[in-house]
DNA sequence: CCGCAGCCTCCCCT
DNA sequence: AAGGGGAGGCTGC
């Protein structure tokens, strides 16, 4: 049924055996599951065997957590560096000294959303793929926005093992009709996607140089992109680019904000620049347990 | 600089 | 049962 779900006997064969990424990943299955399916990211789900399963570049990966193991195997057939997980999961940065930095002892609200969330990371996910999918993500909710992505990896993504998509390319993107997009329910969005895609392949050189760019710098160029404003760009930077510093506000954090802060009638461009500043240099992360606190609350 | 409707589509509500 | 309102925004007026 769900293409990226395979049975239980063809998981063991395909699979190799499962692998640890560290015995102190400070995840709990909840905020393992915020990480991943908690709208960072759109290409991860459960499998019918309880496992995590995702996909980024060409790399198709399971996780799954063992009391405080985070351990993953890959298909055999696949070569996934494990380095290239580590970085992907931003396991290899020092989570506790970030925490430590944000000004939770001062602050009761964030203080609060991290103790309910302790283990919550930023993924560091391919620019190209985070940028598409919050190209994606306006007036849309996370399962439609997950549901799109699939639709195009299934349209125009290389099959990465039998049954599993990536992602479409720019490139590919650009060969693309608008019309055709529109026909994977893409709406409104498609204009943007096409008018993106065709920017990037005449700039092959555009997204490496936001990634190695200042955050402000880089902020303005995604910008200039259409269907990119602040809230999608600051998404793109935060989840694809590490940069840590950007405060993407969304109707959840804009809601959080006004409630908790008490900041009402305060404007989205003002709420990202009050968040930057009291958050400080990861202001990100802070944003995440915000948002995933919030989000919890409502449920 | 600010505020606002319109945009695709789906879903929930009455 | 048909129709309105809103959903992790951006653009142009």
């Amino acid at each position: 049924m769900n293409p990226l779900v395979s049975d239980t006997q063809a998981e063991a064969t395909i699979y190799a055996p499962w692998r640890s990424l560290g015995e102190k990943s400070c995840y709990s299955e909840d905020s393992l599951a915020e990480t991943l399916d908690g709208g960072q990211s759109f290409r991860w789900q459960i499998t019918d065997s309880g496992f995590w399963q995702g996909a980024w570049n060409s790399f198709v990966i399971q996780l799954r957590l063992k009391g405080d193991c985070l351990q993953w195997r890959a298909p055999r057939e696949s070569t996934v560096p494990r380095e290239e997980v580590l970085r992907y999961l931003a396991i290899d940065t020092s989570y506790e000294d970030m925490i430590s930095e944000l000004p939770w002892r001062s602050d009761s609200v964030l203080e609060e959303a991290i103790q309910s969330f302790h283990g919550l990371r930023i993924l560091k996910q391919p620019l190209g793929e985070t940028l598409f999918s919050f190209l994606l993500s306006s007036v849309k909710s996370i399962p439609q926005i997950k549901e799109l992505c699939l639709l195009a990896a299934q349209q125009y993504g290389e099959e990465i093992i039998p049954g599993v998509h990536a992602l479409p390319t720019w490139a590919r993107l650009a060969e693309v009709e608008e019309v055709d997009l529109r026909k994977l329910k893409f709406g409104y969005r498609a204009k943007y996607v096409s008018a993106t895609a065709n920017r990037l392949v005449n700039e092959p050189e555009f997204l490496s140089i936001v990634e190695a760019a200042p955050y402000e710098e880089g902020r303005s160029l995604l910008m200039e992109l259409p269907g990119v404003g602040g809230k999608v760009a600051d998404c793109a930077l935060l989840f694809g680019a590490g940069k840590l510093e950007a405060f993407p506000v969304d109707t959840w954090i804009a809601k959080a904000l006004s409630a908790r802060y008490n900041l009402n009638d305060w404007s989205l461009d003002q709420l990202a620049t009050f968040g930057r500043i009291h958050f400080g240099r990861f202001a990100g992360l802070a944003q995440q347990f915000l948002f995933s606190f919030e989000r919890k609350k409502a449920r």
